[in-house]
DNA sequence: CATCTCGATAGCCGATGACTATCAACCGCG
DNA sequence: CGCGGTTGATAGTCATCGGCTATCGAGATG
């Protein structure tokens, strides 16, 4: 049985006639007539009673008949579906983010990304590096935005740097701004400041701690816990100051007090990884692209 | 497409593995591999990401795979049905019959159909021949029992005569018993009675109506218009006599009597008609083949 | 009776799918 | 670090099959 087979089938039992169905699907009528024989003897059964002029659906070709138009119509759907697939008219991206990455660069490139791609649905996966490696490597996501170095490196990842990102330091607009020289702060400088600390997780949290150790002290916590939107509140409120990329410091509007940190200062690396053994999805490379360009435009050169 | 490409497509989906699907299908690895191809090449998506050791479904894979399931699940159940049709496992038979037939040879045949072949569903239409016999060219039915010979004949049906059978004259045990010569009547002994007849449309109306004229009289009728069981009903009550089959007149019961007409009497001759145009159904066929015993056992012969 | 219609048949040809042999990449093992 | 083993891809060959044209044959038609 084969659907071309089914075809014919259906072409005949619609029109009633071999010759306009041999029409109707393109090709010859002695073809049809064949492939009808090769199905009805692969069958068992005569599907069409052939009275001259008046050709009918036996009970064997009455049964196969709704079948058929689904099986055709089914595999009809396939060709579409897979088809939009491919147009990127419909599908799904899986994208893992860290959290303060979501709050960044995350935002606009997805808004642009849905208004191009209306049919794609987005699923974001917010978490630490170290989940988003092993959610990658479980292909529960298709891509995720992290920040370098990884925290449990795999030569089954491949990541794609991105951008590299200045921190700096936030603080409230109330209190005396932080360090000594005015314009800018060093990381020691922080030794006299208490700081709101993001929670576990935060690749921000171990970037600042690890900084200040190699300063030479122990960072003095006058909160922590928090997520980027808490922090920032509790800047704002005057618990402390928090380094912070400089991105969000930016978008977080102008009640807060922005200090960048002096020379060579603080960066973080932010990477798009994926499976090195699987190409992601064709949206997922879609939304990669987009990505890319993005933060070329926004900065891996400086 | 192809549904053996979709089945190939299936197998390795489900052991993630091109060699195994290939032993699974019954195919030499390359062939298997080749036909995926080509289905990828058709659909213009890859199906599987290749990673060595690690097959995996792309996201044309996953929109395809119900698809593909669905459209062989409902091939097998195409061939399935169509073969259990041949073995007679299912289908249907639409019989006509007049309402003569249907209480006379009909029952013990249906019954032993039935028995024999319970998945064939059973439909009776009773008419009068006129209407059975448009029916069966409008193809609404696949056989009639009809009595001979047909009110309109046609080339475009075959009959085959199935039995002859006597009539008989049916009256009270209380009545005085019809005729005069005590064991058999004669037609002309039926102008001195009253009859129980028929509603139009029965064969026997025609036929007793016609038998009565040929022998110089009008019939008188008692009551008209009931069907068979009307009329046994009123010819017990003794509202008078009625011309009816033999086979009929044998079921009734006891508390009717039967006179047999003198020689050479009445009788029908019943036969099977279907279109000759297209062969009846299997099951059809089958039930003709079971009528013809059965009435060949009960009498053509004599 | 000639003609037309329409499905079946015959014969041929190119496409295609299956096979074997082999390659190439990757893995694990010593 | 090299070496078989595994596994999917590739190459080349061949038989099969589906498509085509030409033609037949049975009914309908005028």
């Amino acid at each position: 049985m084969q659907l071309q087979q089914l075809q014919y089938f259906v072409a005949v039992a619609e029109t009633r006639h071999f010759t306009r169905a041999a029409e109707q699907v393109h090709v010859a009528q002695p073809s049809l007539s064949q492939q009808i024989r090769s199905l009805e003897r692969e069958l068992g059964a005569e599907l069409f009673s052939r009275a001259r002029g008046n050709i009918a659906l036996t009970d064997a070709g009455e049964t196969l008949l709704p079948l058929a138009r689904r099986i055709l119509a089914d595999a009809d759907t396939a060709r579409q579906e897979v088809q939009e697939l491919g147009r990127l008219e419909r599908g799904r991206v899986r994208l893992g983010a860290t959290p303060s990455l979501c709050t960044g660069l995350l935002p606009d490139v997805l808004r642009a990304f849905h208004d191009r791609y209306p049919g794609i649905r987005l699923l974001i996966e917010e978490g630490g590096s170290h989940d988003l490696v092993r959610e990658l490597a479980r292909g529960a996501l298709d891509l995720a935005l992290v920040v370098l170095p990884l925290p449990s490196p795999s030569p089954a990842l491949t990541t794609l740097e991105l951008l590299r990102e200045d921190l700096v330091v936030v603080s409230s607009p109330e209190a005396p701004a932080p360090g000594t020289r005015g314009r800018s702060v060093r990381v020691s400088d922080l030794q006299r400041e208490r700081l709101v600390m993001f929670r576990h997780g935060y690749d921000l949290r171990e970037l600042t701690v690890a900084a200040c150790r190699a300063a030479g002290f122990e960072p003095d916590f006058a909160v922590e816990g928090g997520e980027m939107d808490a922090v920032l509140g509790f800047v704002r409120a005057g618990l402390g100051v928090a380094v912070v990329p400089r991105m969000v410091a930016a978008r977080a509007g102008r009640d807060l007090r922005v200090t960048p940190l002096t020379r060579p200062g603080l960066h973080r690396t932010i990477a798009l990884a994926h499976r090195s053994d699987v190409a992601p999805p064709r949206a997922a490379r879609e939304l990669q692209r987009m990505l890319t360009e993005a933060s070329g435009a926004a900065g891996l050169p400086r």
